[in-house]
RNA sequence: GGAGAAGUACCCAAGAGGUCGAAGGGGCUCCCCUGCUAAGGGAGUAGGCUUGUAAAAGGGCGCGAGGGUUCAAAUCCCUCCUUCUCCGCCA
């Protein structure tokens, strides 16, 4: 949610930022309506004094004998207008937060403005492996190592779905635990959250309205409740409507959930295999910062995002995205993407995030202050730490070897049982 | 799923229609006393949103949430949420 206050003294800052993201607001009318709304207030604030005055006159009246019909007379009549005035602020009110809660947030300054093209890649590690036989592609890998099977998984479920089996299982547990333990290690706080999310929630995190039709909804439950579609959805909201401790700050956290997503007619013939699913595991870093140190915990976030992957000895690259391709609730967005040798192209494994005050205005996340005692917004980040979906297809493709083994990286060895590499079942 | 009980400030808790922003503790801050500690004594400290203003003063709203009754609601009524206890059902 955007401060209505910055939009009303500072209209063309705004409205140029939101331009970055594509988006050509007119703020005209919510101007009109947060004017009308302070009118409104002011106005009736004044009846609501005459009335408590009146009113707490009454005992005074009584026991001197007066004429308390007189009062409750005019009470009455005040009531009358303070409801209306009531009704047309509830309106007015609504309607200013209708305005706003479809807007996206605004971009950080430094952002370029426009979509993927504009996106720089800031760095990349390592390099791309060279083949000197024919790679092959992650589906014919796990197909013939036995570590997925789509088929039985259509079956079962339907397409867009896929089942871990053997070793397959094993190293997508490994991945898990190692980003796990690496998580702990830095000191973040493991969470295992519900996956069962009210809609409330949704609408913190800035994925609702926007993304509603994303997201998998239960039926028959009242109130209505979905199935999360990235952790980041119920760590965002664990302090809603909080006033934390500034000394506190930054809290960092991570959860290991699986991801559930309509992603409804986004296959592309190229996302085979496990590149897009309806669901997929994923541990997810957040971190309740304060606005002087948000910066700061998105520089660790995307470090660690990176880490994550260097250690893998995976070829990757780190971009900065623009304005348009940053998620709607987000401020900045860096991607961690890796190398898929057989898509000749780089995949989202980790998108680091700061969402500035966005999401805290949303679900009123706030700190006190330490020196000033003032209570501020919250910001919140989240960084992917890391999708194991785009991960496994990246390793075993990278880390292939002529005789069609895949080398299992050292860092997921004891995981593992000190495998060190996976050789192709024979059918 | 059924039946009961409860939700008041940082915590515990009083409050049962009018002067209640809300007693009393605890905590916290400062001071005194004791060689130090434990203990004791004194004083202070009550949130948040909003309006207003140069800043203030002042005002409005807040006792789980939302409605209602009333001139007047923490207090009465309704709905919902949450927590606890008991019973049933089931992995």
């Amino acid at each position: 949610m955007l401060d209505i206050n910055l939009i009303v003294n500072n209209t063309k800052y705004v409205h140029d930022a939101l331009l970055k993201k594509g988006f050509d607001v007119d703020f005209k009318n919510v101007i009109e309506l947060y004017n009308k709304r302070k009118d409104l207030i002011v106005k009736n604030d004044e009846l609501k004094t005459e009335k408590n005055k009146l009113s707490a006159s009454v005992p005074v009246v009584k026991k001197q004998g007066g004429n308390i019909q007189e009062i409750f007379e005019k009470v009455k009549d005040l009531n009358k207008k303070i409801d209306e005035y009531d009704a047309e602020l509830k309106k007015v009110e609504e309607d200013i937060r209708n305005f706003l809660s479809p807007l996206p947030n605004m971009p950080d300054d430094d952002l370029l403005p426009g979509e993927k093209e504009n996106n720089k890649v800031i760095k990349e590690f390592g390099k791309k492996p060279e083949f000197n036989f024919k790679a092959k592609d992650h589906v014919e890998l796990c197909e013939s190592l036995g570590l997925i099977d789509y088929e039985r998984a259509a079956k079962i479920s339907g397409r867009g779905t896929w089942l871990y089996t053997g070793l397959g299982a094993r190293l997508e547990w490994a991945l898990l635990n190692y980003f796990i333990d690496t998580h702990i290690n830095d000191g973040y706080k493991f969470i295992l959250p519900p996956h069962i999310l009210n809609e409330e929630s949704g609408y913190t995190a800035g994925q609702f309205p926007k993304f509603k039709q994303d997201v998998f909804w239960l039926e028959g439950t009242e109130p209505k409740k979905f199935i999360l579609p990235t952790a980041e959805t119920a760590l965002v909201n664990i302090h809603r409507n909080e006033i934390l401790k500034e000394e506190n700050l930054p809290e960092k956290l991570f959860a290991y959930t699986p991801c559930y997503r309509c992603e409804a007619g986004s296959y592309r013939t190229e996302e085979r295999g496990m590149i897009r699913g309806y669901q997929f595991n994923k541990v997810e870093m957040f971190q309740y910062a304060t606005e002087k140190n948000s910066k700061q915990s998105f520089e660790e976030l995307v470090d660690k995002a990176c880490k994550l992957v260097e250690r893998l000895g995976l070829h990757f690259r780190l971009s900065k995205l623009a304005a348009g391709d940053c998620s709607h609730s987000m401020a900045r967005t860096y991607d961690v993407e890796v190398w898929i040798p057989s898509m000749g192209i780089y995949k989202e494994v980790s998108s680091a995030s700061n969402a500035n005050d966005y999401q805290a205005r949303r679900g009123n996340i706030r700190y006190k202050d330490k020196e000033t005692g003032k209570i501020k917004y919250c910001h919140t980040l989240n960084a992917s730490g890391l999708a194991t979906s785009r991960v496994l297809p990246a390793l075993v493709e990278q880390c292939q070897n002529e005789d069609g083994s895949v080398t299992i990286p050292e860092v997921l060895r004891k995981y593992m049982g000190g495998i060190e590499k996976i050789y192709p079942i024979n059918k």
